[in-house]
DNA sequence: TCACTATATTCTGTTTGAGTAATATATGCC
DNA sequence: GGCATATATTACTCAAACAGAATATAGTGA
């Protein structure tokens, strides 16, 4: 029931489920996220900690980066089902498709290292 | 989105969950519910109302009595995904399997009208 | 119509959750 | 080592969510 409660209130949150919809099309690190969600550095990272928390993405440190990428599944049935259905759910919500639109010119060499 | 979020939302709570599991069972009345709870009547009536707004229940007035019921999910693709999962999730459920157990003690006969 | 009962709604206090700013941690480079 | 940068954590504020008590509504039967 706990691991369960976890995975829908993970998915409960609007930027939460964009990072995942995000994730779907790249590995991206923190600061991307930043860019793409328009919210602070701090928020991100705690939205990825309860989304990583869930069993619904993982992190794989690169040097001072940080990538995130979405898990197989293998922690969590109730993440694996529900990031099977978000493969085509929202693919016709608005907000999500203009939020996806733009990742190809979000990169991260154009907003870190200033 | 919205939709979506709606439905998550709704499934986020253990005694909206525990609802849902019941109502696989059998249809229920609020007082059903709030005995087998152990909640009171207006925290049960406002988490129907928050499973019925995301279309995963439906309720149907039979006198003084509201029938509850779980929706055959035409209304959100959603809430008709995550209800055919909980078919089955949730099943060796230590907590759930207790409630299920109690369900056939429960009728409104000895619960109401007193 | 009047009492009675099942459910819904409102009100209030408390808790949880999301946001930002400030600070801490960790890695890479000179 | 010392500095710069990406990310994590903490502290705090504000809004949303949940619980229960009290009240309102609707249906039933005398």
């Amino acid at each position: 029931m706990k691991d369960f409660i976890k995975v829908m209130k993970a998915l409960s949150e609007p930027n939460r489920v964009k990072i995942v919809k995000m994730l779907q099309q790249k590995l991206m690190c923190v600061c991307e996220m930043q860019a793409a969600l328009g919210i602070t550095q701090p928020s991100v990272s705690k939205h990825l900690k309860i989304l990583e928390d869930a069993g619904l993405v993982d992190s794989k440190k690169d040097g001072l980066w940080v990538n995130y990428d979405l898990t197989n599944g293998a922690v969590s049935p109730y993440a694996a089902a529900l990031l099977g259905n978000l493969r085509h759910w929202l693919e016709q919500d608005r907000e999500i498709g203009e939020l996806v639109e733009e990742l190809p010119n979000i990169r991260r060499e154009n907003i870190c290292k200033k």
